[in-house]
DNA sequence: ATGGCTACGATCCGTAGA
């Protein structure tokens, strides 16, 4: 199973990028995120031609997340339970027997303002909530944009943002929070290359000088661990005319027959 | 030099992203 994840900055902008890549990449489950636009206005008709079912938790302008996948999913939530939030950043469904969370973590603007305060009560309501969804789906993956670099080699140059929104500690330790439920960074699992990088600003020619940092992620409860084959991040996308300022995250996991 | 770009929904600039 190919899952991937992939902010899209706009589905309306990046629709026939989309479609080239889920031809190219052959995802089973692609998780993205800020499609930016209302459930009515989905561009299912498209998808669905090019062989993917839809699930859908948009909203106009801002955020919004949604699943593309070969087969259908079930046990569909949207929203994080017993949070409210107007914001939709989260939407959930079982593919295969493998529970999968998409999610578009809250950006947090700067330190201390009011949206930051509001990241930190979402990852930790995201937090309690994935507490008890691990005791009843124990194959469970948390995909997408989590709008936090976990380690100084996940930035181009930590010195400068060292305590910077996107890798505050408080940010850093909310994420380490979320492993401490047995969660698993996929990317981390395999050697890398120094210098990999999800989301590069698009001013100062970011991406040609790889000023980048690595804030989406692919994360694996412990029994699919094992399973989990390759993680990689495929820039090519990034490199497109009107690119999202992400490029996906790629993990393929080796299951047993369900 | 604390900017630079992009998308959106409203105009001819503000909000937001990260």
């Amino acid at each position: 199973m190919r899952i991937a994840t992939w902010n899209i900055n706009s589905l309306k902008v990046r629709l026939p990028q989309v479609l080239d890549w889920i031809k190219a990449r052959q995802p089973d489950v692609l998780c993205l995120q800020e499609i930016k636009l209302e459930d009515c206005n989905f561009p299912a008709a498209e998808l669905e031609a090019a062989g993917y079912h839809c699930l859908v938790s948009g909203q106009k302008t801002y955020n919004g997340v949604a699943f593309l996948s070969r087969l259908p999913g079930s046990d569909v939530v949207r929203g994080i339970p017993e949070f409210a939030d107007d914001q939709k950043r989260l939407i959930a469904a079982s593919f295969g027997g493998v529970r999968i969370l998409c999610a578009y973590f809250p950006n947090g603007q700067s330190v201390g303002s009011d949206k930051y305060e509001y990241k930190l009560r979402w990852i930790g309501a995201l937090r309690d909530w994935l507490g008890h969804e691990l005791q009843v789906h124990p194959r469970l993956v948390l995909a997408g944009d989590f709008n936090i670099a976990p380690e100084g080699r996940d930035v181009h140059d930590p010195t400068a943002w060292e305590g910077q929104v996107l890798f505050s500690e408080p940010e850093r330790a909310a994420f380490r929070a979320l492993e401490g439920l047995g969660l698993k960074d996929a990317f981390r699992l395999f050697e890398q290359p120094e210098k990999v990088f999800t989301w590069w600003d698009y001013r100062m020619m970011a991406f040609r000088r790889n000023m980048g940092l690595r804030i989406d992620h692919i994360l694996l409860s412990e029994p699919l661990v094992p399973a989990c084959k390759a993680c990689f991040v495929d820039k090519e996308p990034r490199k497109a005319e009107r690119p999202s300022d992400h490029a996906p995250v790629v993990a393929d996991l080796e299951l047993p027959q369900a």
